[in-house]
DNA sequence: CGGTAGACCTGACCGC
DNA sequence: TGCGGTCAGGTCTACC
């Protein structure tokens, strides 16, 4: 489900939910595990911290607490939902609600993730930087990045450019639907080889996928279908998408049918007349 | 090292 | 109504 945009949405939606500051009283753990196995010890020390910061390192959600810190990932399908406080009978868990953070003022955050490819782990301290979950990460698109920087990461490269810009050791936040949108606005085949795009081409691209992920996270970020913020709303972004998902339908620059195909074992979109 | 297929998991949808 | 096949926003691993 979330690429860059959608993550940076539910941080900013937990933030205007009140999370930061707030102390968590305890997590409860509604199973064993997601993608990797729940470190039930680890979790357990960090009742009673106050969560002081959420913040996002690609498509990391980080809660740095007290002393230690969280690390989420919500794989494709993994949300976070605030539930307010409540007197009386709580909510009712949901089908595939795995993890329940108590929080001291009355507040539930609940992770929810029927695939299950996403990742909730502490981390003792707060020196994430050695997390094996953050290592080895490329830069952020949106800070210091631009062509040049990306020109030098494909330089060298032999697989096609959709999927060298997925590659998060090149740069993170891209993901299937914004590598396609990006590939379109720059006018670059999703097929070409990446050591075969130009400094210039590479600029064009650099600058188009920094304009969709701060176009995507101004309109919430894209909903198919799971996606929602911690609030429960649905992004917009979805209507605006110039290829993705829109395979035989006119190009909206030129009309022509938009083209699908498998690149990398992910569906592909692009426009064979507007982008070479 | 780089590149790619397969694995992980559930649910929705389509054709028969 | 049921069944089998395909597909889905991500990443790890095994293998060449």
């Amino acid at each position: 489900m979330p690429e860059l945009p959608e993550v940076e949405n539910v941080r900013r939606s937990l933030q205007a939910a009140g999370v930061e500051g707030s102390k968590v009283e305890r997590v409860e753990l509604l199973r064993a595990n997601l993608r990797t196995p729940f470190d039930q010890r680890l979790i357990a020390k960090t009742h009673g911290q106050r969560i002081e910061r959420v913040w996002r390192r690609a498509k990391f959600l980080l809660f740095e607490l007290s002393k230690d810190a969280w690390i989420s990932h919500l794989g494709m399908t993994g949300s976070w939902r605030v539930e307010p406080k409540r007197t009386g009978v709580g909510f009712a868990a949901l089908k595939h609600d795995h993890i329940r953070v108590h929080l001291s003022s009355g507040m539930v955050l609940v992770y929810h993730d029927p695939r299950r490819f996403g990742v909730f782990e502490a981390h003792p301290g707060k020196d994430l930087v050695h997390s094996k979950w953050l290592r080895g990460l490329g830069q952020e698109p949106l800070e210091s990045w631009d062509g040049e920087s990306l020109h030098a990461s494909l330089r060298h490269r032999e697989s096609v450019i959709k999927s060298a810009i997925m590659d998060q050791k090149v740069v993170v936040g891209v993901g299937n639907i914004y590598a396609s949108e990006a590939l379109f606005m720059a006018g670059i085949r999703p097929t070409r080889k990446a050591n075969r795009v130009s400094r210039e081409e590479c600029g064009r691209l650099a600058q188009a996928i920094r304009k969709v992920l701060d176009k995507a996270i101004a309109s919430g970020g894209s909903t198919i279908r799971d996606y929602r913020q911690a609030d429960g709303q649905k992004g917009e972004f979805q209507e605006q998408l110039l290829v993705y998902g829109r395979a035989g339908l006119s190009c909206r620059q030129c009309a022509q049918p938009v083209k699908q195909k498998v690149i990398g074992g992910r569906s592909s979109f692009w426009c064979a007349t507007c982008q070479r």
